[in-house]
DNA sequence: TTTACTGTTCACCA
DNA sequence: GTGGTGAACAGTAA
């Protein structure tokens, strides 16, 4: 559910909360969340740690422990992360909780049960998680032009699918992927390798300022958080084209369109993002 | 009752 | 090898 932007946002609510708090107790509800060690290792190598601090690569969050491991969380689609007080009405689907020695609990909801949590290691070889794979952030300088034509120019799937691939730029789901596209005037079903340079160029700035916008439209603060139960981690969805089919485009006025592009739901404008054929 | 769904991976087929 | 489709994971909501 959460893509880069949102996550971001969660990192930057939640890092405050759990900086220097000790894990008391970790609770466990359903294990098969847990990925990566067993729920005992897990358990052990935890309780008792201090969070030290929290990052973001991609979609996934991680927590950083005094004892050098790294709780890795990735939400896929319905996932939520959220600390609350102690006597919060626990949220149905509540799977893990983290007791914190302030007396509050960060806990990881997730109604459809597809997110997971793995522990490693700072200096671990991780193949678990997925992390390894990852191409570039889109903040990443290298994340320009040029690596884009390297890594996707002579693909022939369509360039939405191309921006939904993890391995080369990490973070983007199908919300952004239907933004990023719409603010650089390309149609979603292009082949990628037809996109002229100046597109690749427009698509590169393109990708980091839709996703810096969101993430600057998301900020909220903690109560507001909390508020949302972890689930309105959207402060003002002000999305262009996703979600609004046969809706007037902000920019031109003609109607949206929909199709289906790699299995994903997909809206652009037919105006503003010349179709395939050219 | 049926369908779609913001993520990811994998099997299968052309 | 490339690309496309559909299923699987599991639950909710329209």
């Amino acid at each position: 559910m959460p893509e880069l932007p949102e996550v971001e946002t969660m990192k930057r609510i939640l890092e405050p909360q759990v900086r220097e708090r000790k894990i008391t107790e970790l609770v466990v509800h359903r294990p098969e969340v847990l990925a990566h060690p067993t729920q005992v290792l897990f358990q052990d190598r935890v309780v008792g740690t201090v969070f030290t601090g929290m990052g973001r690569r991609g979609k996934y969050l991680l927590f950083y422990l005094s004892n050098h491991a790294v709780i890795t969380l990735h939400l896929r689609m319905t996932g939520q992360i959220l600390v609350t007080p102690q006597d919060f009405p626990e949220e149905k689907h509540t799977h893990v909780i983290f007791k914190l020695d302030n007396g509050s609990e960060l806990r990881f909801i997730d109604t459809r049960r597809f997110g997971r949590l793995w522990l490693i290691n700072e200096n671990e070889k991780d193949t678990f998680t997925g992390i390894h794979k990852l191409g570039l952030e889109p903040f990443d300088p290298e994340c320009n032009a040029d690596y884009l034509i390297q890594a996707l120019g002579k693909r022939r799937k369509t360039v939405k699918v191309c921006l939904l691939d993890q391995t080369v730029v990490a973070g983007i789901g199908n919300i952004y992927s239907d933004e990023i596209l719409h603010a650089s005037k390309i149609h979603p079903g292009r082949p990628a390798n037809s996109l002229t340079y100046e597109e690749w160029c427009v698509l590169a700035e393109t990708i980091s300022a839709v996703l810096e916008t969101m993430i600057e439209k998301n900020h909220m603060t903690p109560d507001e958080y909390l508020a949302g139960l972890g689930k309105a981690y959207r402060n003002t969805p002000s999305f262009q084209v996703y979600g609004r089919k046969e809706q007037a485009c902000f920019s031109c006025g003609t109607l949206l369109e929909r199709m289906v592009i790699g299995g994903r739901s997909s809206c652009y404008c037919p105006e503003c993002q010349p179709g395939e054929a050219q």
